[in-house]
DNA sequence: TGATGTTTAGTTGTGCGCAATCTAAATGCT
DNA sequence: AGCATTTAGATTGCGCACAACTAAACATCA
């Protein structure tokens, strides 16, 4: 707070942005992932749904979209795929006939053996120490904790 | 290396992977940025390549890429919207006609100034110390360099 | 010099993300 | 019961990302 808040060119310095290097590393990272999924079939986005299905069985799809903070129209399409690959199916849950119910197919399920070793391998491929890789993970948590919780903190 | 490498079920937890804390946080910062970037009518692609042309005056498509690490298939349609909108123009370097030189019209030019407060308003709404947020730039751009570095290290 | 290979952009096709809109089912209220 | 409101999911449209492919310009060298 000491002179603060007059504009810095240098801030406009791409280096610099944390926000940039969040979305850079992100893309790096996913594509590290790539080689190893396109193994399973899987992109990045569908191998989140299947790791919430692993780990709860069957999910409504607003479960999933709370998880992976992604909406109905990411959703949707994308669990279309799944169940085409017939790795998931979809019913309409009988108490509620406005919620879908994700659950795993025995081929679904059967992925899983295969993508136990996969977390353990990319963390060690980034070269990054454990401990690191676990604080980077708390900071970008609390990250995502204040943007997402800010609706709009607009001064007007 | 004490007795790792057998896969333990538990690296499947959704939550303990880095990165999809990585995924999530990058996407929430991104939602961030997105009500301020409406009003200088920007994506947050589009507004990273105006950093760029910002900083470094007219650039080619092949330099733009490899600041950014996007390839032709992303940049060519991005490129041809900042034009439309009157922000940029594009030109064939006369001394390598495979080369298209990107260079900022006076209009995109003057956004620079409506521009300059984004990264330090953005910073300050995330509450996270400026340390805390340098020492993540830091990592995360370690994990980028490997990431990307790494061509396929597959063991086959 | 002409054949060959490399570099640079652009195009096409697929799959996200996300806003906006729509439909149907459930719930609340009187 | 009757009707407005809310909720869950799907659909549409646009803009990235990225792989695969094409075409043109340049480089190289027998």
């Amino acid at each position: 707070m000491t002179r603060a808040d007059r504009p810095d060119p240098g801030d406009l310095d791409l280096q610099k942005q944390v926000c940039f290097a969040l979305y850079a590393a992100s893309r790096a990272l996913t594509a590290l992932y790539r080689p190893v999924l396109d193994r399973l079939g899987l992109t990045y986005p569908q191998y989140l749904v299947m790791l919430v299905l692993w780990e709860r069985g069957p999910t409504s799809v607003k479960a999933l979209g709370e998880s992976l903070q992604l909406d109905s129209g990411t959703l949707s399409p994308l669990l279309k795929r799944l169940e085409a690959a017939g790795l998931v199916d979809r019913a309409r849950d009988p108490r509620d006939e406005r919620s879908v119910v994700v659950s795993l197919t025995p081929s679904g399920d059967r992925l899983r053996e295969q993508a136990t070793g996969i977390p353990r391998a990319i963390a060690e491929a980034t070269g990054v120490p454990a401990s690191e890789l676990a604080s980077l993970r708390d900071t970008l948590r609390k990250i995502t904790e204040v943007a997402t919780a800010t609706p709009d903190k607009e001064t007007t």
